[in-house]
DNA sequence: CGCTTAGATAATGTGCACATTATGCATCAA
DNA sequence: TTGATGCATAATGTGCACATTATCTAAGCG
């Protein structure tokens, strides 16, 4: 009672997304590379919090498909396969012709200028040689074209695709060449502006398999890391 | 230890599985009507299983945005507003769209035959009166389009979509209308048959704008339920 | 009479102990 | 040397006890 027998911690649920965005991140930015052991103890330790915590987070993450659980195994970061990553990329690209579809009816001078102002940014980042930002933006534009709709249930689907894609870029796509062409971009508000559907959904296409087609198959064995290393925030100290 | 003293049931994924598929039956059926207050005690003793195991079941519900949780406040069936249910129809129709595109390309005799097959099927339904097989057939059509292009990304995105356009179909729906028309969905065929690709999406369009113009805000504030009555498998005999 | 507030009660969140399962390793036989 | 087998160890799954928070009720006050 009175004793300082226990403290059990208050419920916070930011420390959960904290956790949640942490491991995210890590997978997305690369730093926890592909077929990593996420063992429930380690990360208990790395974080600093008990082993449930953990545990729930995992659970989330994996039935968002973003790590792979197997039952009384414990977690991994996956892997796919040449096949998945296709499939991935193939679902973008009959999201993104669906979405042009909705896009040329609702199209006015707002949304343009929106997207005007981003290929402005993208464009700029490539001529400075950029690369991170120039990966990081031209996913955006992908974002902004849905995001155009206004829908939130297709705004979310991109955005997990495209998370999911992003991993898969860092384990298959060589990190010598651009993400994607910002001419190719433009290309497509273009023919937004121009309200020729047949043209936008048609570069949309060939766009997507530009990228598909640099995707190549380099498995990188990496050496376990130490979660302490990964993840540089949970450093507690005395 | 040798006492009976209590025993711990083995690792039982089924279970989990079972409690999940009966939950989420339950919902698409319109057993647990919208807004019903989902207490992790009383489903514990309504399945006869302990209270972890439906916490578990219950956020893995929630992260699939199939119930909704407020934390410290407990899991509740959604009741969806006008706008949002709108949000799910919109996206169907967007992706579906995206699904047209590029069936045109891929499209062979296979393909038709199994979209006759079901049309076939859909139109025997309706001739017979079957109201409940119509409904189920109805979205099985669209479940038939996407997964032609066997895309599991797809196909995964279209059932969680129908999914909840299928509890919400229950609460706003006016139930005397059968909720798709077979000539619309032959329409859409023939149209694809004829590579036809602007008919086909055009079709689709105006398919989901008739099923959305016949939603109405229909408030159903049924009375509270018995979970022993809506789950009738749980039943454990002594 | 209406509003606020304090206590009682019920429901959810968390940590821990233990059961169960998988894994690594040494040993032995062919 | 190679393969199989049994044991030791570690990791995951589950139930329970308790802390925390929300909700309900009723008493007190203006």
């Amino acid at each position: 009672m009175s004793d300082v027998k226990r403290r059990q911690a208050k419920a916070d649920p930011e420390m959960d997304e904290a956790i949640y965005q942490a491991i995210t991140q890590a997978i997305l930015e690369g730093r926890l590379t592909a077929g990593t052991k996420l063992a429930e103890h380690r990360l208990a330790e790395a974080f600093g919090v008990s082993r449930e915590r953990i545990r729930k987070v995992l659970h989330r993450l994996g039935a968002e498909r973003r790590i792979e659980i197997v039952p009384n195994r414990g977690a991994r970061v996956p892997q796919p396969s040449l096949n998945e990553i296709r499939a991935v990329y193939e679902a973008h690209r009959v999201l993104e012709a669906g979405v042009l579809v909705q896009l040329v009816r609702i199209l006015d001078a707002a949304i343009l200028a929106r997207l005007d102002a981003h290929l402005a940014e993208e464009r700029a980042a490539a001529e400075r040689g950029d690369r991170a930002a120039s990966v990081r933006l031209s996913g955006a534009f992908h974002i902004h074209l849905v995001d155009a709709l206004g829908n939130s249930e297709l705004s979310h689907f991109l955005r997990d695709l495209l998370s999911r894609s992003s991993v898969m870029v860092s384990v298959y796509e060589p990190a010598s060449q651009s993400i994607c062409a910002v001419d190719e971009h433009e290309a497509i508000v273009e023919a937004l502006r121009a309200r020729d559907l047949a043209a936008a959904i048609d570069l949309s296409r060939h766009h997507f398999l530009h990228v598909e087609r640099r995707l190549r198959v380099e498995c990188a064995p990496k050496a376990a890391q130490e979660f302490a290393d990964v993840f540089a925030l949970p450093v507690r100290q005395p």
